[in-house]
DNA sequence: TCTCTACTTTACGTTTACGTAAAGGGAAGC
DNA sequence: GCTTCCCTTTACGTAAACGTAAAGTAGAGA
């Protein structure tokens, strides 16, 4: 079974080892010790990835760890299967309202391109009103 | 013209009074004054919520700063125009990779939730075999 | 054996994004 | 005139998420 050091997830990436280790002193990671040092293995890995990915969309540590606890889930009772289940509705949501907010801002970008673009068009053509003499803009009378 | 005083903005967008003046402090609102009370107009209102925005999103203040220059973009010259549209065209960029995450993460809970709803079945269908002794709700088949 | 190199722990420092007093201004209502 | 409310500035405090320096360890290679 392959396994990585500290140094191997840092590279990967791109995080600092303090980083990495931080994230265990915040309960986020339990990597495996071959004496002192830490060894990773491909659950420690894709839970770093998962946390990452969460912090790239702007949740917190505590957030994340809540959301790494349903990957987690209790293999248990049929009450905390049906709590898990309500656990994951909400974090569905949120991720669903973030996405509206993405959408929102790609069309404000994308209005503010229109415009430049339009501002872009208007400048040429008045150069070319203004013929081939020199490069400078003019504003039409 | 309508405006707004920095309560009503607090309590619009449930925020306190202390983190819109702070987002003044750094620049990203600069409203008109009556004497030394805030004066906010719709273009502030508007900003704010984009500020907003852009926090949900997991944007820095300075980051949010940097987009909300893109909105007041410059009205000049065409190499100005040119490298905004390279500005728009990178945080678009972002955007859509944040999106990409969300629908990662969205899989995600969905392949964990069907896990989840498998056990709960196999929790019931166990539940069947074991009879009526208990008080348990039965399927009809 | 010595020296790298990669790791370790401990601990104080830093940035971001506000929270939280403290002390005061001014206009509105009683 | 006095109180109340909403606002003001100034300034120290704080939680989160690491950065960074110091000092030590342990195995691999010359």
């Amino acid at each position: 079974m392959e396994t990585y050091g500290i140094g191997d997830l840092a590279e990967e990436f791109g995080v600092t080892l303090r980083t990495i280790r931080f994230y265990e002193d915040e309960g986020l990671l339990r990597p495996l010790r071959a004496g002192q040092r830490r060894v990773y293995r491909e659950g420690d890995r894709v839970r770093l990835k998962l946390i990452l990915r969460g912090k790239r969309l702007g949740f917190t540590l505590s957030e994340i760890a809540e959301i790494l606890a349903l990957y987690d889930g209790p293999r248990g009772e049929a009450k905390q299967l049906g709590f898990l289940l309500e656990k994951i509705a909400a974090r569905r949501a949120e991720l669903l309202a973030k996405r509206q907010d993405i959408e929102a801002s790609l069309q404000d970008l994308d209005g503010v391109a229109r415009n430049c673009r339009k501002q872009l068009r208007a400048l040429k053509a008045e150069g070319r009103k203004a013929g081939d003499k020199t490069q400078q803009r003019r504003r039409a009378g």
